[in-house]
DNA sequence: AAGTTGACCCCGA
DNA sequence: TTCGGGGCCAACT
């Protein structure tokens, strides 16, 4: 394992049903601290991944559905999340915080090994 | 090979 | 409190 994207993927895998994570979160779990941007950018590419990858479970810090444009339709990823009994309202994850689950605080640090 | 670009984030007006 | 600018890392052209 050794491929930043792979990282990402894996560790978005790991989000648990019905919760949400950030980019932030993620990029600096998998060791790459302020990289939140290359997170996001290994999401678009999450598409050609060789396993299944719940993007839409991926989130800005702010809780706001950010990708939204980049799915296969529009409005793809608020009907995936309200699916798994998450609400959002106007693009944004209503009580964030309480369904924001962090990588770092769940996983264990040999989780990319 | 060098420059550009993001599904972001932080900090200073 | 809201708004704007700069930083960041790696893939893409």
């Amino acid at each position: 394992m050794d491929a930043f994207f792979e990282k990402v993927w894996k560790v978005t895998r790991a989000i648990p049903y019905g919760r949400v994570s950030t980019y932030g979160a993620i990029a600096q779990f998998v060791g790459s601290g302020r990289a939140a941007r290359m997170a996001g950018y290994a999401m678009n590419k999450s598409f050609a991944a060789p396993e299944w990858v719940p993007a839409h479970r991926v989130v800005n810090r702010q809780g706001i559905l950010t990708g939204q444009h980049h799915f296969p339709q529009s409005g793809m990823m608020q009907s995936l999340l309200q699916q798994e009994g998450i609400r959002v309202e106007d693009d944004t994850v209503v009580d964030f915080e309480k369904v924001f689950w962090d990588p770092g605080k769940h996983l264990p640090a040999s989780f990319l090994d």
